[in-house]
DNA sequence: CCGATTAATGAACGCTGTTCAATATATTTA
DNA sequence: TAAATATATTGAACAGCGTTCATTAATCGG
């Protein structure tokens, strides 16, 4: 290639993207908006919510500070669009948990809760430790993007369970995350009540079994007996 | 009183702290250790960790802005104090519930837990939320100051359950303290699962009570009967 | 009374998030 | 085509943060 075939090459490049994005950088604001948010996720996962710097996300991204402003409103309004990539991802992992699971869905929900706060800890804290200065509060968007964790222990909950009342059930299922969420806390953090269990999701998962029980789930419809394999249990149902 | 009096008086007052501290400034090292927990606890309860500021504590407690590296070794170690002192407060709090309960000391526990976080919402999570550098781990003395709080739990859950073995007694008195912390921190964080939970408090005891009624707790045994006050059960046993 | 010791200081440093006038580029209008 | 308008992006300036450490000031042991 010569050098004016290249020169009409690269007008024509810019031509191209200038019409097909109607903007003058190199992303739209979507664009740039995930480019942050990846980038974000990447160092928070590194660094923790305690050392996180918005610069330098801008740093690595390659644009200069006051782009976050911009984008997110503030440093604030970056780290909650992070977190709700974060319970996106977490909710991919109860998925694809439930997915390869066997009989026991119950014991699947748990590892998958578990499965991402120990895979990515600094992610899973950032998700609590972080606060919106008062005032402010959660986007609606972001809301129901995080909604969708609690809506697939729910459905599994409504399963598992003898028909009932739909109202308690909601209310259950909440309630049984929050048990899951609080050995979980523990483990992350190194926190004093759990540092001498060897299993604490089992702890978690007992705990769950012991409060579905008490409400008419009988554990060994679920299960796979003792001394059967998994698939060789799977098909003979 | 004159001024030659007032004068004695002080001069006596000078030699006297003297004599005693050893010291050239207004404190020992211990008492400034304490006033600057008491300060920090005070702007901790305040502000929140997020807002948290070393300089903001020395200058109210009337000192320079190294000082907290001296006493502390840094600002963390000064967090790490301020957070012990909560647990010992939080503790207090158990105990006082437990004096003051009928029969049903599980619910008091679980009352004493919400209490003191929905209280000192700022005080309760910065205890959860902070989390110290790599590296540095919590000194044992403040391991220490905190494992009271489990302790009250534990002889609690012996008392209540027939007698078996000790080694699983301190673990399931551990996890039934992550099932409620897991509901509290949901409340404290106005997290999405518990939104819409009127009782949340009511859900953690719930699911302890279910939980422990797997392990022989029979309610009927430690509640007051339906229609009796507590103090004329009280009497009754 | 005089060195040795040590509590306490606070300026300096490098970092943070936020702001906003200035700039550079794209689009629209004349 | 040229000028005017609109807007995405910049980055210096600012206030505040935690940490460091040479300096100061006060007490102690001899």
């Amino acid at each position: 290639m010569n050098a004016v075939q290249y020169i009409y090459w690269t007008v024509f490049i810019c031509w191209f993207r200038a019409l097909l994005m109607g903007r003058r950088s190199d992303h739209t604001r979507e664009e740039l908006r995930a480019l942050f948010i990846s980038e974000g996720h990447a160092h928070l996962a590194q660094a923790g919510l305690a050392k996180f710097s918005g610069r330098e996300v801008a740093k690595r991204v390659g644009y200069s500070v006051g782009t976050i402003s911009n984008l997110f409103g503030s440093v604030d309004g970056l780290i909650v669009a992070i977190n709700s990539r974060s319970f996106e991802v977490w909710a991919q992992v109860l998925r694809d948990r439930l997915e390869s699971a066997g009989e026991d869905r119950i014991a699947a929900l748990v590892d998958g809760y578990f499965a991402f706060a120990k895979e990515s800890p600094e992610l899973w804290s950032a998700i609590y430790a972080h606060r919106l200065p008062e005032g402010l509060d959660l986007p609606e968007e972001d809301k129901d993007r995080r909604a969708g964790l609690t809506q697939i222990v729910e459905d599994e909950i409504r399963t598992v369970l003898p028909a009932g009342t739909d109202a308690d059930l909601v209310r259950l299922a909440r309630s049984l995350v929050a048990v899951v969420h609080g050995h979980c806390s523990f483990v992350v953090s190194g926190s004093f009540a759990l540092l001498e269990e060897p299993e604490p999701h089992a702890a978690a998962l007992a705990r769950v079994r012991e409060s579905l029980a008490a409400h008419g789930y009988r554990a060994e419809d679920f299960r796979s007996e003792l001394g059967l394999g998994d698939s060789e249990n799977r098909g003979s149902l």
